[in-house]
RNA sequence: GGAGGGGUGGCCGAGCGGUCAAUGGCAGCAGACUGUAAAUCUGCCGACGUACGUCUACGAAGGUUCGAAUCCUUCCCCCUCCA
């Protein structure tokens, strides 16, 4: 296909969302034809919150609205009590249902930042797929559903193929996984009239399932679209760092960290990520490209925390850096440390920061000479502190602030 | 059910009675170089303690021994082949 007549599928094209797509020029047709057509991606509620991992397909659902469309955030609700084995080697521990609805929780907040949801057409609605799958019958959906899986094709596919060839176990609970996500597009299709899934390239042989068991039994026609699996470009996962997960919510990482996260990336990743993470036109991503390097990275950090947590949010992070790292004073959305009235022995002020994860680790670092108090060196490693500006390496610095 | 193989630090993977807090690789952290980048080189990399040191650790529990990750017993889990 040449040039798409939708625009959804053009700004997909252009700004390397799309890893593969069922039948693009069926899906063109349907989706330039006016009027909003119901789309959804599936999140499980493994965690109470998303992490960089899932921004692709938080981006993606995002433009999708942006071009008219209805997205639909399937939270994993009943899923997740399954757990898919796509991609792992090992099952996943079980959640309690209790965890499940916390986790549910905190993953709306997070799509109540990049969606609108309401009542109109397109606005974004979520929907559980607790509310069809928890009350199945078990004989009539085997009856029902079951008798159109093959097992012979679903023992090919790469989520089960490959556990099998690691010689790693899979119970029979997740192999049902993909059964349940097929009758999920398919639900959705009934209810809400949704006609496409879109996910992780991870989750072709899911979606596919879908699409196939919509045709047996709704005579649906129904697509399906993968994003492509992100690593930097030198070859790490994304959204991975030393301290865990980079999450979304301003709880579990701050916006300074999460803008700090955007401004070291990798130089040669720096035109991809503007592309899919920010909504800069693709014009003025060449132009910031064509410029210098770290003032296109500066402008993806502020562009990419401001849909996360704001704008001021991303101001105000970013005004923090300039401060820190290019005038050599502090910052506002510096990290604070309250010391104790007789001062605070330095290890355990390293420690309290979030730089070290143990009192040992934390006096290794001061005899490396990597720690300094007002770009003072300390050699003391008990030595007590009570204000100023706490730097650890290059890059990390805390406000020390008598309680 | 039978026969065999295996469970070691975040991961991979050596060790197979003392010199083992446990080789090596990866990941991570710091230093140098730079641009808050990458690559490279160097150092660090169980916890607690200013330090001599102490404690916890090699699937679990017992045992043998002056001394065990290493030997014995039982148990749990995983893999392969056979039924």
């Amino acid at each position: 296909m040449s040039s798409p007549r939708s625009e959804f599928l053009r700004i997909v094209a252009e700004r390397g969302l799309m890893h593969q797509c069922t039948d693009l020029d069926a899906l063109d047709a349907v989706l330039a034809e006016g009027g909003p057509v119901p789309a959804y991606i599936g999140f499980d509620c493994t965690a109470d919150s998303l992490h960089v991992g899932s921004l692709v397909q938080i981006m993606l659902l995002r433009w999708y609205q942006k071009c008219g469309h209805k997205p639909i955030v399937l939270m994993g609700g009943g899923t997740t009590k399954v757990g898919d084995p796509s991609g792992r080697d090992e099952s996943r521990q079980l959640l309690s249902a209790e965890q499940i609805a916390a986790n549910m929780a905190g993953i709306r907040a997070v799509f109540a930042k990049f969606l609108r949801f309401g009542q109109a057409p397109a606005d974004a609605v979520m929907a559980d797929n607790a509310a069809w799958l928890d009350g199945l019958a078990y004989i009539p959906f085997l009856r029902d559903v079951g008798r159109h899986f093959s097992v012979n094709r679903m023992l090919a596919l790469d989520s089960v193929k490959l556990r099998l060839e690691r010689e790693q176990p899979l119970s029979f609970l997740e192999f049902n996984y993909m059964v349940l996500q097929a009758y999920d597009f398919v639900e959705l299709f009934k209810r809400n009239g949704c006609r496409m899934q879109m996910g992780g390239s991870d989750q072709w042989g899911n979606i596919v399932s879908g699409i196939d068991l919509g045709r047996r039994v709704a005579n649906a026609e129904l697509f399906g679209l993968t994003t492509p699996l992100l690593a930097t470009a030198s070859g790490a996962k994304m959204g991975k760092t030393a301290q865990g997960a980079v999450w979304l919510n301003a709880d579990r990482v701050a916006p300074y960290d999460y803008w700090q996260y955007w401004r070291n990336t990798e130089d040669a990743d720096v035109g991809r990520f503007l592309k899919l993470f920010t909504e800069l036109p693709l014009g003025e991503i060449d132009t910031l490209l064509a410029g210098d390097i770290n003032a296109a990275k500066k402008r993806l950090a502020t562009e990419a925390t401001a849909l996360a947590h704001g704008a001021a949010a991303a101001a105000d992070a970013e005004a923090t850096a300039t401060r820190v790292f290019e005038q050599g004073g502090v910052g506002e959305d510096l990290p604070v440390v309250e010391t104790a009235p007789g001062g605070t022995p330095v290890y355990d002020v390293i420690v309290k920061a979030g730089f070290a994860i143990s009192n040992s680790e934390a006096r290794r670092l001061v005899r490396q000479g990597s720690v300094r108090l007002d770009d003072q060196v300390l050699r003391d490693e008990i030595g007590k502190l009570t204000k100023g500006k706490l730097s650890v390496g290059k890059k990390k610095h805390a406000i020390l602030r008598p309680a």
